[in-house]
DNA sequence: TGCTTCGAATAAAGCACTTCAAGGACGGTA
DNA sequence: TACCGTCCTTGAAGTGCTTTATTCGAAGCA
């Protein structure tokens, strides 16, 4: 415990023979302090090593200097991959991440406190890919709390989503190209609003294929490789089988392609399979995918938060691009 | 703004017409409140919607509720699995969890305060997969943040891992029991210390095949799916190519994976391939592997480290097991 | 020389809780 | 009735920094 005790402002300020406030002016507002004072009280802090007190300083400030992000990263591995391009720029302005897993993050409410976890310890949150609840939204409002949307719909907070529709546009063409006319598309059963996402990743997928003159047959999963390769059977057992199949998002993909070598069908050339994110399962599976700028959607939330947290009360909504990513499976 | 401002806990104890006192201890020593006091001062609480600002709450109990966990988030996506694992304790402990990857952990130091970025605002810290730098340590040490050590060695601090050797050992034993004589092994070019793991698990793998009458052929990659590709060439481009080849982990072994499939090899007739991980990318390949139980790990060592900061000073190291996962390429 | 002005430094008031020593009330006992 | 002991409750002192209003001194001006 003895390396413990923390060196306080008061004891530079004493070795400088100055006060506590031009200490913490030195630190904070250096421009207000002459030169030969300002040196006197760094080199002070130099030789006695203080560290400011992260807890004091934010106390003090009625800030935090940390922000919070809420994903379901337990569900979906791709939100990882947004959480280090945040993480990166994050570290450079000095700001704490603190992570919450959309499953865990389930309110851990006393009686007394009916409250999520969250609240009075962030000066901003990030929520990823789920829609947030209206309920939870107000609070949010009310207690003032700057947050953003990431790949979700929101009515209240600015948000940065990708062009759904025309990723599913991309990948249709890249089918339609291909010759394929008669393909399915396996959708992921979810929830409430985020649907509207899928849909519109679907509408733009369909409306290329019709246009071409073909056919779209949809298919509905639960989220796991397993149920994916289930679910591929409706797609699959049929008599005039798609010779393609376009999955919602690659782990589903995956699972497509288990049951096409379940069935002993060639990839790809009895059938074609296709994802969308890009992430690590792509790569594994070697599959023709769709791109996500996921580092950079989680970046561009920080940003956008960063101005929310300055005071900005303008609602924004970034679109971010996707590309095709060609592989063997089709 | 108006919304913003926080009810405090001098307003409920207006309210309550009780003392603060009463209040904090209403909320963190009930028993010590007589019961009609407790449930006057709740009553208030809750029409109040008060939530106590942890902000104030842990800079008066000198404490942070708040854990840091370090690791090589962007590089390896296996530690994301072990940091859900420890999400969902944490949530329920209402411990907050701050992440740091490693790569943007880069000290942010300024000239007057020359300290880690995490000094003074966490209670402890978890280090994953990486060596912990013994500068580093000894700056811990001295701050005496309690640390725990997960997939790396430390002298210094208390640490959770898996058997490497049994793992390999049980790897091994699969491929022997397959008839595999000749064998590859790719392993991955690290640093430091680290190695020691790559190197228990690589010994434990040539002993059972040793044992046999076998042969382990080793060769190095870097960590990437691309990298091992071409590594596998010194492995799988020789006259008496090995029949099973055993990657360091999931990663690499896709990568092997792919090689086989450039030179139009059959898996596993042609050549068995195993990883070790079991991570998603064993999933989406099919792939044989070793699974380590990666959320029990997060666990494991949260509670390790809760020891720890509530004062145990006794050093401990946990080993998990490892089991064997057959799919489709052995 | 006397008065103003402005920069530099400081005292002191928060910030929103925890905690501990001390006070009070009340019932029980002699 | 007087004295004790217990259990509640409370006042007040931290916790380590930011910030605002104020003071101090010296330079500037007439």
């Amino acid at each position: 415990m003895a390396a413990g005790d923390r060196v306080t402002i008061y004891e530079v300020a004493e070795r400088a023979r100055v006060s506590i406030s031009t200490v913490s002016n030195v630190l904070n507002k250096p421009d207000r302090v002459s030169p030969a004072t300002r040196a006197r009280v760094l080199a002070a802090a130099d030789e006695l090593g203080f560290v400011p007190k992260m807890q004091a300083v934010s106390f003090a400030r009625r800030a935090a200097g940390r922000i919070g992000v809420m994903a379901p990263f337990t569900s979906y591995s791709s939100y990882l991959r947004r959480l280090s391009g945040l993480l990166a720029t994050a570290a450079q302005l000095e700001i704490d991440v603190v992570v919450f897993d959309h499953e865990s993050a389930a309110l851990a409410s006393s009686p007394v406190l009916a409250s999520m976890p969250i609240h009075g310890r962030l000066d901003g949150l990030i929520v990823m890919g789920l829609p947030i609840e209206d309920a939870i939204a107000e609070r949010l409002r009310e207690r003032n709390l700057p947050t953003v949307a990431v790949d979700a719909d929101s009515a209240l907070f600015s948000r940065v989503v990708i062009d759904d529709s025309n990723g599913g546009s991309l990948a249709a063409a890249h089918l339609r190209d291909r010759g394929h006319r008669r393909v399915g598309y396996l959708l992921e059963r979810q929830v409430s609003d985020y649907e509207s996402q899928a849909i519109r990743r679907l509408s733009g997928f369909e409306q290329v294929i019709g246009a071409a003159g073909g056919d779209v047959r949809v298919a509905t999963s639960d989220n796991s490789v397993g149920a994916a390769r289930q679910a591929a059977a409706a797609l699959l057992d049929v008599a005039d089988r798609p010779s393609a199949v376009m999955a919602h998002h690659d782990a589903l993909a995956v699972g497509v392609l288990l049951a096409a070598r379940d069935r002993g069908l060639r990839v790809p050339d009895d059938v074609a399979v296709m994802g969308f994110d890009d992430g690590e399962a792509a790569t594994a599976a070697d599959l023709t995918t769709v791109r996500q700028p996921f580092e950079e959607s989680g970046n561009t939330a920080l940003g956008v938060l960063l101005g929310h947290i300055d005071g900005s009360d303008l609602r924004s909504t970034t679109v971010l691009d996707v590309r095709l990513v060609e592989r063997s499976t089709t």
